[in-house]
RNA sequence: GCGGGUGUAGCUCAAUUGGAUAGAGCACCUGACUACGGAUCAGGAGGUUAUAGGUUCGACUCCUAUCACCCGUGCCA
């Protein structure tokens, strides 16, 4: 199906004044940016022309004189109030405002299915990496972002047509988990644990302790024999972890059963796995993250890939022994210049994280037909993550069949949360903070709000509004910061009734549906369905040109992988909805005025609404 | 040591990728409509963009040093 473009002045604009340039000056490149932008200072005008500075040194004139030419060569009459030499200031820049019936014309030209965002052509397979539980440990805070993040970069791919595969790269193998496996069997063995009843908490503890009885004292052993601290300093160590070697050695015993899938033990870990996951995915489903067991791919499905993996690395030269282990070399341009090699195979023989990750890279590309893999992932996870992007294409893995070309993969780093002290978000007690404990105070503050406001409410209804609230407020505090900068958490701030936050969001929309409810009510027909919008006066102008800017920034955020921009954005529109709502009384006006506005107010509901949609922020009808 | 990141108003953060007088929100001060729901709107005050140089018509942005903090750095994941 067909469907007018969207009249967007910036590129009208842009393309009018591209060929003012080359009506003047014939020399230059068909490609040459007019540099249109929207206008810094909006008592200047609406859009400026910032070509004729870097332009005047091209062609050897004067700035100023290179303007008058493309002011007097535009033809952009019938879009713009008529340019004069009065449009050129400064150093050469020229400002545009633009006329009520192009802007009115444009406008109604986005209220489209599509709101201006047509299926991207061709369509990309984008495969994000949103999330990567470890089974047997408590989620925390730290477990926020990835999938926040993650799924807001997925939403807006899928809203430009491609085609999303989530993954949840779960740590569910290996010897941390064969520890904690072994720990279980002993307890459950030991009758001080059922097994069908095993909680999260119960699990967090096993792995604890089994962490530290395999770990702590091994370590000092190894020191001490490192450090050639003699034989006697060493035999005391040894003793003293006898009885954790012994554990150790399980532990060890209990992997071989897991990877031969051992019947007893097996079941075991389903268990550690059911229950990990369990609370994993209610925690998204909260969060309103869309992220299920389907999209979960753990380490432990890889397991068997890894070794004929590594061997094919290995038998094509791309990897290499050095000092016993096996490494892929990555300091040459091509893989990223990087000093640190990636290790693939310890000298031992077991495999790392990056083995896995580079199977996963394989698996994303040659089996899903991944043509670019974003992963939302910890800015500290920056060098191991080059590091198997690097090997990856070195390997030929990212080499995606279908285009012949390599995947893009991109880091989207993000920052740590961190208290209002500036460090790391921690109790009071230094603890790390349960991530379902997180969201239940988050919407226990929210429902606190909205009781006090809506006193006439139900307890039902105001819990409802309370839980999309307090998600959208969480959501929004994290999505509004540039990613890659750690972010300070205050629940005040981002419940808070006024300023840049989700419920300021939420509230616009509550004000427009309000309108709409209220014109229901007084029996106002849909006679401004047909009505073009209305573009008069300066609340709505700017109303209007907002709107107008929403495709561009969609594709921003999918080019740039920064949500950042859509939330700014969406500040924006609402503070621009809100000047007009003050100003332009929207039911109080007579026909045709009311009519224009309603379908202005219709078509900011809508834009609103993606827009919040693409960032997965749940909505409220009233608040 | 090497590598990466960050440094902008008292606080929390932007700045359309080199454009005009560096913008918002909070807090502070002033004002508006007995409200199409005030979780609103309008205005004021608040700055040597860590520091010093450089590139050019023009720099928060690019280059070179320096400082501060965070992180990562071959056999954990």
């Amino acid at each position: 199906m067909h469907q007018a473009p969207v009249q967007d002045p910036l590129s009208l604009l842009t393309s009018r004044f591209r060929e003012a340039m080359l009506a003047s000056f014939p020399d230059l490149p068909a490609d040459i940016d007019p540099l249109i932008k929207a206008c810094a200072q909006a008592d200047l005008g609406d859009f400026q022309c910032n070509a004729a500075m870097s332009l005047a040194k091209r062609v050897g004139k004067p700035p100023r004189e290179v303007a008058k030419t493309l002011v007097a060569a535009a033809k952009v009459g019938d879009l713009v109030e008529p340019l004069t030499e009065a449009s050129i200031a400064g150093p050469g820049f020229i400002n545009i405002r633009l006329r009520s019936d192009a802007l009115s014309a444009a406008a109604t030209s986005l209220d489209t299915p599509s709101l201006g965002l047509e299926p991207a052509s061709p369509a990309q397979t984008v495969v994000v990496d949103l999330m990567g539980v470890n089974l047997a440990k408590q989620m925390h805070v730290g477990h926020l972002r990835s999938p926040i993040i993650g799924d807001a970069l997925a939403r807006t791919f899928e809203r430009l047509g491609h085609t999303v595969i989530r993954q949840n790269h779960v740590g569910d193998w290996g010897l941390p988990i064969a520890m904690v496996t072994a720990r279980l069997i002993e307890l459950s063995q030991a009758g001080r644990l059922d097994l069908a009843k095993v909680t999260l908490d119960d699990l967090d503890a096993a792995y604890r302790t089994a962490q530290a009885e395999c770990q702590r004292d091994l370590a000092g052993l190894e020191a001490c024999r490192r450090f050639g601290l003699g034989p006697k300093a060493t035999a005391e160590c040894e003793a003293q972890v006898e009885g954790a070697t012994e554990k150790f050695v399980a532990a060890r015993a209990t992997l071989v059963k897991l990877q031969a899938k051992e019947p007893a033990t097996y079941a075991v870990w389903k268990v550690i796995q059911k229950v990990t996951m369990d609370v994993c995915i209610a925690a998204c489903r909260r969060l309103h993250v869309n992220v299920t067991d389907e999209h979960s791919a753990g380490e432990s499905s890889y397991a068997d890939e890894l070794a004929p993996m590594v061997a094919d690395l290995e038998s094509r030269g791309i990897a290499e022994l050095d000092q016993g282990a096996l490494i892929v070399r990555l300091d040459t341009p091509e893989y990223g210049s990087i000093k640190e090699p990636c290790l693939v195979r310890k000298t031992d023989g077991g495999y790392l994280y990056a083995t896995t990750d580079i199977a996963a890279i394989r698996r994303r590309v040659q089996q899903f037909g991944a043509d670019r893999i974003v992963y939302a992932i910890d800015a500290r996870q920056n060098l191991h993550l080059r590091q198997i992007f690097g090997a990856g294409r070195k390997a030929g893995y990212a080499r995606n069949k279908r285009t012949g070309l390599d995947a893009v993969m991109e880091h989207a780093a993000f920052g740590s949360v961190l208290g209002e002290d500036g460090r790391p978000f921690k109790t009071r007690s230094g603890e790390s903070v349960k991530l379902a404990d997180l969201l239940e105070e988050t919407v226990t503050r929210a429902m606190a709000q909205v009781r006090s406001r809506n006193p006439e409410s139900s307890e039902a209804e105001c819990r409802v509004i309370a839980e999309n609230l307090g998600m959208s407020a969480l959501k929004y505090a994290d999505l509004v910061n540039d990613r890659v900068r750690d972010y300070v958490f205050s629940f005040d701030r981002m419940l808070a009734f006024e300023g840049n936050t989700g419920p300021y969001l939420l509230y616009a929309l509550v004000r427009i549906l309000n309108i709409f409810r209220k014109a229901a009510e007084a029996g106002v027909g849909e006679t401004w369905k047909g009505v073009p919008i209305r573009c008069e006066d300066a609340a709505e102008k700017n109303l209007a040109i907002a709107l107008l800017r929403y495709p561009a920034t969609v594709r921003s955020v999918a080019d740039s992988l920064e949500p950042h921009r859509l939330c700014q954005y969406l500040f924006d529109l609402a503070g621009c909805f809100s000047t007009f709502y003050d100003q332009c009384p929207t039911l109080k006006a007579d026909g045709p005025v009311r009519d224009g506005r309603l379908r202005l107010c219709h078509l900011t509901r809508r834009v609103l609404e993606d827009g919040l949609k693409v960032l997965g922020l749940p909505t409220v009808e009233r608040m």
